[in-house]
DNA sequence: TGAACAACATGAGGCACATTCATGGCTTTG
DNA sequence: CAAAGCCATGAATGTGCCTCATGTTGTTCA
């Protein structure tokens, strides 16, 4: 019909940026670099002759001409979801089975969005989780038991479909007043004489155990809780110091129940994976399953960078 | 949202297959190769994992899938052309003069759709038809008497926007039974004797006299009407011969009213072109009007060819 | 029946255009 | 006031779409 640069990856782009609130966290949403997206802001402006946002206020507002657009995003994803949907039910690809296995305790705390998402999605995928803790998960995989596990670490295999999903920071969560308080950062020698509250499992699945204490030849006294609230609650009241993803404690911290330090001059960082088998990866819903991941984990937790994109 | 390969181009393609019939048709609609559209075609198909639709039928008939893809075609080409226009709107850029300038009387036959449909979507712009012969048809648009002329002539002048529209056979008409009608097409030594009926128009307009006939030296004479049913009621009726667009007598030629020819072995082409300042190429519903008046005439005129495209 | 033709498929390669890279200005924050 | 975000912009780069050339199939004439 009509001649128009516009196209599905413009209105991707105004959709994130209203999610995000930002060029550079849209960008990020997007797998771009920020500087692409400011490109394709300005080449739809240029087009329209006229902005399409505030650029000084945040949230930043749209003009009318942006709102408008939005609204076209909002109206196409919807209709294009929906196509895609009656496609899947049509073609006999709408029906599957998710398995997913975790690692990490905290992990739950994201999942459990995302899997909703995917349910309203993919209807007809059987959606399930393997609980418990096993010492090697790729063998989930393999062993047909399991189709998609989540990783805390690169794996040595190659021959698994590899999906990076976030990078975080692991802070030490003290107690209000602590000494160690004082610090800028936590050594690892800090630990020694600290009882160390963690989730309960082994010590291999814990970071700072695997990749800080343990190679500093530290082995403080370890007490364990299953919920991320009662740890908490046993750091404020002194009975020792935890080392935990920025996100699910940046709530407690912020109403100054607890305070929270780097773990080392550049501080801790953890990674998340998902794996699949390679014919796994090319399954319709296991990608959306990525996508959704991706994009939940990004809007929800607070300070955590997207892997595998257009930056690090 | 989520990953999908599925652009804005892709639906294009689908509407234009369907409003054309054939793969080929298509492309040439697009302004691309039947290579790049066969392309297209079969990454959707290898996407979806079905096929969109029978090849071997005509007119094509499309699958389930195709035909939801179909659907998603144009509710999403409402909204974008809803959005447009909205945003114009806004921007004000809704309103503005639009004075078009005719050569040829067949013109007529394909300028009329165009100008309606142009009207329903820009109802703000003042369409007007700037009606006589000119001269020098640039001259409007310097003298600002006209936004846009179309030409049957390729100018020699480089500083007007030059938009090329399509190319299309001119034609011999000639009586049922006529003694030129044994021949497999005409000299122009084969007018001599004739009287030629034309549009009444000055020779340096009617494209056989131009390019044929003045040439070589033949001068036959002349009758005009200013009717192309009147016309071919008098070649009809033996009262001499035409040469005109096939599409504009093809149904006449059906009904066996009268039969075509050739002209030369090769036949004689005409190309029609739309010209306006640089300046006017680049409004909207300028641009809009060129689109249009390419769609419509090669969905309503058999046997003609869009210029410009990635084919002569 | 076969040749000529039309329509579509397919692989390789070129080229346009979106994206990245590198940098600078501007605002915010401690 | 330094330091860090955040965004804009020009130039370089690379990816993916399209074209080109050719092969294949089906169709229409002698």
């Amino acid at each position: 019909m009509a001649l128009s640069p516009l196209e599905l990856r413009h209105l991707r782009m105004l959709a994130a940026l209203r999610e995000t609130g930002s060029v550079s966290r849209a960008a990020q949403m997007l797998c771009l670099t920020q500087s692409a997206v400011s490109h394709q802001l300005r080449a739809l402006e240029e087009h329209y002759g006229a902005a399409l946002f505030e650029r000084k206020s945040s949230p930043p507002s749209f003009t009318p001409v942006g709102k408008r657009l939005l609204r076209l995003a909002d109206t196409v994803a919807a209709e294009l979801r929906a196509t895609e949907a009656e496609i899947q039910q049509l073609v006999g690809a709408g029906a599957g089975q998710l398995r997913v296995a975790v690692e990490c305790h905290t992990c739950f705390d994201w999942l459990m969005p995302a899997m909703d998402r995917l349910r309203e999605h993919w209807p007809e995928v059987e959606l399930d989780l393997v609980s418990g803790f096993h010492t090697e998960p790729l063998g989930l995989l393999r062993s047909d038991r399991a189709e998609l596990v989540i990783l805390h670490e690169r794996p040595a295999d190659t021959d698994v479909a590899l999906h990076p999903l976030f990078r975080f920071e692991i802070r030490a969560l003290l107690a209000r007043g602590h000494a160690l308080a004082a610090r800028p950062w936590l050594e690892p020698a800090d630990f020694a004489a600290e009882t160390l509250i963690t989730y309960p499992a082994p010590d291999d699945m814990i970071d700072v155990i695997r990749r800080v204490l343990r190679p500093a030849g530290v082995f403080p006294r370890r007490r364990d809780s299953e919920l991320t609230v009662a740890i908490v609650q046993l750091v404020a009241s002194r009975r020792g110091i935890a080392a935990l993803p920025g996100w699910a404690v940046a709530g407690y911290v912020e109403r100054g129940y607890v305070v929270e330090r780097p773990i080392g001059p550049e501080g801790l960082f953890g990674e998340l994976y998902a794996a699949t088998l390679p014919a796994a990866a090319t399954l319709p819903y296991v990608q959306d399953f990525i996508t959704v991941i991706r994009e939940t984990s990004f809007l929800t937790l607070p300070g955590i960078h997207l892997l595998g994109g257009a930056d690090g």
